[in-house]
DNA sequence: CATACGTATCGGGAATTTGCGATATGACGG
DNA sequence: CCGTCATATCGCAAATTCCCGATACGTATG
């Protein structure tokens, strides 16, 4: 039952990016600083869901779901500082879907 | 109402997209000649649906909707041809599509 | 310990998507 | 005309997604 592996992992991509606020957060995280700071340096820790969450308008539980989708496809990831999840895109990941994009598709 | 519309350009492709089958269908497209042969040239024209139908392995009105969601979004262009419709990629738009995930997103 | 805070997960109703068969439309051949 | 073929569209039930509030869990603080 298993499928094209690239197509699958092609799609899984795109389905993470198939929600208009989704997109727009990824955009946001190429520039932490523009997020209220907390943790120095933003560059390299990201930033906490909290922020994501206000700045996105969404709910606590739909801001956390949202950043899980990213993260499942690869796109971001997370590091646990104390109470604080922070996010940060994943350029490897994005720069891979890119050259796929260009390439593959 | 309106939102942000990089967000919504891009979300709206990435949907079509988020259909693994959909997306080896615009892969298959990449080489015409691998279908049955029926009109020539098939780089030029494209390939008609039912032989599209017949290797994604899917209903006849699937496989159209699949078609009107890839074209909706910019990615296939349609000709009409007699009884048959030929689809073929829109390369334009699918590199343009890759310069944007290369740089908005 | 008790409280507050940040986050993850659960559960669910609403909205959307999915993929099909049935049906409509239009072109072709006899 | 008629039947057939290729395609588009409709209608719908099933599956999935969406987004939320409620709740659980861990961490800090007093």
């Amino acid at each position: 039952m298993s499928k094209n592996p690239v197509e699958d992992d092609l799609a899984l991509a795109f389905k993470a990016l198939s929600n208009p606020t989704r997109v727009a957060i990824l955009r946001w995280l190429k520039n932490p600083s523009d997020f209220p700071p907390q943790l120095e340096p933003a560059e390299e820790v990201g930033v906490c869901l909290k922020h994501i969450q206000a700045r996105a308008g969404v709910s606590q539980s739909t801001a956390s779901q949202y950043m899980a989708t990213l993260q499942n496809a690869g796109l971001v990831t997370s590091t646990r500082v104390g109470q604080w999840t922070h996010y940060k895109r994943s350029e490897r990941r994005i720069q891979e879907l890119a050259a796929d994009v260009s390439s593959e598709l």
